[in-house]
DNA sequence: AAGATCATCTTGACAGCGTTCAGATGAATT
DNA sequence: AATTCATCTGAACGCTGTCAAGATGATCTT
């Protein structure tokens, strides 16, 4: 066979020298670790170990465990975007129904993802990094939900600062609901409404943010 | 003088021997960390400093650090609690206006003790033994927003279901925003708004959860 | 009042953590 | 082929949570 060494094709600026792509690699082990065994269990020589290399390896990708959980939270967005986007696409239909439909598939990706959903809130908390580019991105998550709250005639697109409001007041309302709708305490009431998803829908339904007008 | 011992009046059985109340004085000491340095430079070991006692000597009332954690969880709790019954003792007035105070007070709350807040959420979602209490007394943060929903016509009396909804929908409106409102980017639009003040009264009015019907 | 009991606190130790630094490795450049 | 330099390793530091063994001294028993 003619030599078939790594695809090269893209991104060969970034592949670094002695690993593959310890970089990326190191951000999906810290990933993995997160999803499986909670934020707390995460640490640097943990990443490391899961990645095969020496505990000091990830100082020379990451200046700090911060920024290594930063790198996790920023994939986490892309992730959250990815699928808002992918659900508005599936549902189709009224404005309404794809505006509630953003409101469920942000709440379920935080059921889903309860730990890495908790990590990502944290970086947009303790960074100004990451806020311009929630901005930034026309497929990011923030754009979908501002989108939505124009098109759903939550805000007029003539006042910026109604848009605004609009966008964070139905983002608030989202990240309640998803951070606390896990609650063990909770079942009961789930299971008298028929169901997880009926629980989350009245919720966002109470809200009244993810609704048309 | 005659032998003018510490008081003995009250609490007799729950002071400890050798140090007046170490039990006490761990969990104030964890909550004046947590406050004034955050909750990740939250150390055992800097409690027992704090405290003036052995890295040891904790493990005598608590089990764990998560179970000394969980007391200042609980203490922020009780706390909360009293601050939103405070506000609504002094707000007085129309029920329309007590039920916003209610939300007010509970997102500066929020606002004033980020870390505290941060670690009291962080309690309630990690373990069952804080819910049942948020339930059981009177006038716990939980017993003050159920009972404003009712009041405020929000849910049914009638109808338990009603009210539990009615109850969380509002208490994750609150927490969304509690959390959230902090974020640094959002310190044009406050200012924009004339104030912090009107930015949390905007997103709580909007999210609807905390207005009388 | 004296002795026994037992909760409380200290001392010392262990593994694991984040982080740093000096040196080894090997791909890229000259 | 020699050099450069990003990348990775190994060893070390002080910190952490936690535990076991011993000292302390308040309370209880007799």
């Amino acid at each position: 066979m003619t030599d078939t060494l790594p695809p090269e094709t893209d991104a060969q600026e970034n592949r670094p020298y002695h690993h593959g792509d310890l970089r990326r690699a190191l951000i999906e082990a810290a990933r993995t670790i997160v999803v499986r065994d909670g934020a707390q269990a995460l640490s640097l020589r943990g990443v490391a170990r899961e990645a095969g290399v020496s505990p000091a390896a990830p100082y020379h990708h990451f200046k700090d465990k911060q920024e290594l959980v930063l790198a996790v939270g920023k994939l986490g967005f892309e992730e959250l975007g990815e699928v808002m986007a992918a659900e508005i696409h599936r549902v189709g239909g009224t404005v309404a129904e794809r505006i509630t439909a953003i409101g469920v598939a942000y709440v379920l990706f935080a059921r889903d993802n309860p730990a890495l959903y908790r990590l990502m809130y944290d970086c947009s908390r303790n960074m100004e990094a990451l806020p311009p580019e929630m901005h930034e991105k026309e497929h990011s998550a923030y754009a979908i939900v501002r989108n939505a709250m124009i098109e759903a005639g939550r805000a007029s697109p003539d006042s910026e600062i109604d848009v605004e409001l609009a966008t964070i007041a139905a983002w608030c309302s989202a990240h309640g609901i998803a951070e606390m709708g896990g609650f063990a305490q909770f079942a009961p009431l789930k299971e008298a409404l028929g169901g997880e998803l009926n629980f989350y829908r009245e919720l966002l339904r109470r809200t009244g943010n993810f609704q048309a007008r």
